[in-house]
DNA sequence: TAATATTGACTAACTGATTAGTCAATGAAA
DNA sequence: TTTCATTGACTAATCAGTTAGTCAATATTA
């Protein structure tokens, strides 16, 4: 609980809640999670969490949306693309991996649209228009433009843009039900780097 | 609910609700699921339930254990090895999409078991050791089979085994998350199979 | 076959615990 | 002294789990 001047207190208080909204409800669930626990973690109680927020419900909507990656920028990928389609697409692997990585709020909180789904569709949509759909759009350009200049095969630009990305979404899926038996992160990334280039790679039969 | 003599009604009626719960469980999730609506579906109240299982928990538990699919056979793919590794990979493929689109259960059960991950360990456990386990240490044999033949890559042996199905689950958990932007699984397969043979190939490069 | 006894799956109404949401009172900062 | 963020006791609703009692199906007897 943030102490000193009443305003810095104040002006601190729905981010701290909204953290310990976070890790009550990816520990337990949406409905499984109490207002008090919430409450408790920041060291106030239920009621301060009113003062805030409207209710349960716009809680957990605004941390989903608060401490979730914002929108995946994929302009740096597009101009890369003027020199070299494959390095384009390495690029933008290397920043869908990083960027999963680093941030520690947005494996849970995938988890929790996985396990919300039919309770909280908006949000399943927001993560579509803000992350899936851009990073899908970009890919879907980066083939395109490969095929044609004659630096990936032909049949490139008829792959789904959601093939290229699926390793990394049942890695991360497989990290978040069986972390002991996930595989090392830059082992996998590679791995999934050589795979892509060799799917893309004009044909040449041994 | 299912009348007839009371033998048969008796004898019918815990599948009945296992199969009520499973419609619930998957809709809400376990915290948010009412006994009483498990009850209303099958058309009979709350206390029946309580005849066939000790509480809401077990009620949980057995209806993953019982709807979702018994271990995976793996000895098919062993067999076929004798021959061939890369017929044996794509066999091993094909089968584990057909169970997974066939199985009307274990797309949701995937879900409920992501969702419940924290509440129930035990259930992570269980798909570990019948599903996963089996499967993985299946394509390990075949990625080593493949390399000592000279059918695959050398390099074909330290290839992850869960990056060979990564794309896999993927399409599983888009398909769950965002069904109107996954694509058709046929297609899907199709390229998952033509970039796994190419991964394990020997190199030929252009 | 008919009358009667027994069974046990099921119900309905209940209890107790839990928890979202409210609001009048409080007390510390300005 | 005034302001206002915070409290904490409160309500109302929900829901897991319990149990005394019911009644239709079956078993038993005559």
């Amino acid at each position: 609980m943030t102490k000193g001047s009443r305003a810095a207190a104040k002006q601190a208080r729905p981010r701290e809640i909204l953290e310990a909204a976070f890790e009550e409800f990816s520990l337990r669930g949406y409905a499984a999670t109490r207002l008090d626990d919430i409450a408790a973690r920041v060291g106030v109680t239920k009621g301060t969490i009113y003062v805030y927020f409207e209710n349960k419900e716009t809680l957990f909507e605004t941390m989903v949306v608060e401490l979730s990656t914002p929108e995946h920028d994929t302009t740096p990928y597009l101009a890369e693309l003027e020199t070299s389609a494959a390095s384009a697409l390495e690029h933008l692997l290397r920043n869908v991996y990083a960027e999963a990585l680093s941030d520690r709020y947005s494996r849970e909180i995938l988890r929790l649209l996985i396990a919300e789904k039919n309770t909280f569709q908006s949000l399943s949509r927001r993560f579509k228009d803000n992350f899936a759909g851009p990073v899908f759009g970009s890919l879907q350009q980066i083939l395109q433009k490969g095929s044609e200049t004659g630096e990936f095969a032909p049949q490139a630009a008829s792959i789904d843009p959601f093939f290229i990305l699926s390793p990394f979404l049942g890695y991360f899926v497989l990290d978040l039900v069986l972390p002991d038996d996930s595989p090392e992160a830059g082992g996998f990334l590679a791995t999934h780097i050589e795979m892509v280039k060799r799917l893309v790679a004009p044909i040449a039969k041994p």
